[in-house]
DNA sequence: GCCGCTGTTTGGAACGGTCCAACACTCGTC
DNA sequence: GACGAGTGTTGGACCGTTCCAAACAGCGGC
């Protein structure tokens, strides 16, 4: 009833209703010290009475801020990029910014441009997570408002900032350290993307400083539990101990902790004992390689870091918005769980 | 520099150029068949050059439509809400409408009242997806937008609809097929809220129809691996096969596939191989239930469908905003893995 | 040549806020 | 008693759209 037929209320109303103009309430609502104590309580008042909100677009109309950052997510089902939303988040709340999230997977079939909303809503600034599959829309909107991407390397475009893991460092920590358990023969999974590219250059450049020969497996699939269990099963079921020429690998650095999820999976089916018969380390330490049952050793790529830093940056670019393209990489640390140890 | 002097292009600059006044702009940009061609044409090659978006604030602020609903997420790091979210976005886009969500569990620490920025955004409508923080907030966003509850059966409030699994139902069928296999002592771990609750009785009511003692074991964390974990180390540690009067349980039924990958890892610290010595049924069939290391037998609780029915309930409540509040179960089915076998 | 008629086009009033210049009032000062 | 400074308060312009009533152009009919 009166929701249907009834307006919602305005600054008006609550004037009236206190006895005021518009003006000062609204002062009143800036927390302006200005106003006598007694206009201010029968403002604040007539408020209650009414129920009354401010409407974000009217006031973001003239003021020309939304105080609301847009965060694109890329795939929900990758659960990383949890801890980097809450770092990011720490610190543009602390900046009186509000985060709204849009699902660019969601509408990617259909037309829809998934900056649009943002830029229609005219949000104060747009961060990328991840990899996302258009960067030509996010180039666009990089034209017209502050944006940086966090979580990747990959669009590398004139005004936008970047802050990432540091993915070739991470990925030789890992080669480095079943190298230093003693193993030689070390095999990589290979993920899509630049982060793929990455994490690959630092296994090969772990392994060539060891004088050992590199066997990088391409994961032709995304980055799924399926697709790492099928690039294993090609890599450990063909060549047994001493057959077709190749030796089975002693141990396996995946792209990411679900790549090595499957890759466990794929050991387990084919008879092989994970670690003592084949040494595994993942990739961003998600609360998957935390499970016990899993306990996988890892790359740590801090992402509430990344995050963090991804909102400075962004409130800088806020400030400045023409200063050039920042590209900032976090420092990983391993994770030494129960997955990797001296080759049997 | 152009970003940061010039103003964005309005309306009127592209009435401007195209040489038109600003109200055919409108009427091109709706896609009035009144305007001739050749307008049209003008109109449109303006809109190009300038790069123009329209404003959205301004342009809600006359229409009182934002074309925009607000998803309330409660926790990201349960993959459960990702396949309720591509149901409730595959219908929702189907009607012209967007979602922007908003993490509860981001600001809940602060004082901040996570539904204000979508009612101050006056967003058409709104759907929270699992059980809230602070239902208070919500109770009072329902009294003036159309709101619909997902994924939970928490507020029933007077004009909220809910739609949810089938969770009673969802526990019995796991505890028959449990029974169905030979089991007699069956554990249950007990998640929190409404949603805990009505497993629990659904667990119970499967016990005592075959004439079985329920065993119910509370867990007092939340829904974590760590929650179930502890839970099932104090269910299947102390009590020995025949000591202390209680045998040990031979299959577990958990409140969700977290929760039961606790359990999975407790089973293994304590030499019980799952299934051999103990049977185990999860719940939600999250990927988590897929990963073939883990391959849960588990309640599929057809998240898609009830995301998809939110958005119908959402549609019509936009419609008649006073209709009485609808509750809406979605039937579960087993999703049948390699946890749950025949006692040995 | 004037009249209605249809089909386009237009100016101006909302929408609900913020901001600014102007105003009214009270003091203290010369 | 006039004057200036300071404190509280107010009306009105403006933000960028949509919508509506009115203006306008062209055209066939009388």
């Amino acid at each position: 009833m009166e929701r249907s037929n009834k307006r919602l209320p305005t600054i008006r109303s609550v004037a009236e209703r206190a006895g005021v103009s518009k003006s000062l309430v609204s002062l009143v609502l800036q927390g302006s010290p200005q106003v006598s104590d007694a206009k201010r309580a029968a403002v604040l008042e007539a408020v209650r009475e009414l129920d009354y909100r401010p409407n974000a677009a009217a006031r973001s109309l003239v003021a020309r801020r939304t105080h609301t950052v847009g965060v694109l997510l890329n795939d929900m089902r990758n659960p990383w990029f949890v801890e980097l939303l809450d770092g990011l988040n720490s610190v543009l709340h602390a900046h009186g910014l509000r985060m709204l999230m849009a699902d660019g997977r969601l509408n990617r079939h259909t037309g829809e441009d998934f900056t649009r909303a943002f830029a229609e809503l005219r949000v104060d600034g747009l961060v990328a997570v991840g990899t996302l599959p258009d960067t030509g829309a996010l180039a666009e909107a990089a034209g017209r408002l502050p944006t940086v991407v966090a979580g990747t390397h990959d669009p590398e475009l004139p005004r936008v900032d970047t802050v990432a893991n540091d993915d070739e460092r991470g990925a030789r920590l890992a080669t480095e350290h079943l190298i230093g358990l003693g193993h030689r023969r070390i095999a990589h999974i290979m993920g899509q993307g630049s982060v793929g590219e990455l994490r690959r250059r630092g296994y090969e450049a772990a392994m060539r400083a060891h004088g050992l020969d590199d066997r990088v497996l391409m994961a032709p699939s995304d980055a799924t539990e399926e697709g790492g269990y099928r690039a294993a099963v090609r890599l450990l079921g063909s060549t047994g101990r001493r057959t077709s020429g190749v030796e089975r690998p002693t141990a396996v650095f995946a792209f990411n902790d679900i790549t090595a999820v499957g890759v466990l999976s794929a050991a387990q089916e084919l008879g092989l004992d994970v670690p003592r018969d084949l040494s595994l380390i993942g990739c961003d330490n998600t609360y998957l390689a935390r499970i016990r049952h899993l306990w996988l050793t890892t790359v740590n790529n801090a992402s509430h870091e990344v995050g963090r830093r991804a909102a400075r940056c962004l409130l800088e670019r806020m400030d400045r918005p023409d200063r050039p393209a920042e590209r900032q990489l976090v420092e990983p640390s391993l994770e030494v769980r129960g997955t990797a140890v001296a080759p049997y």
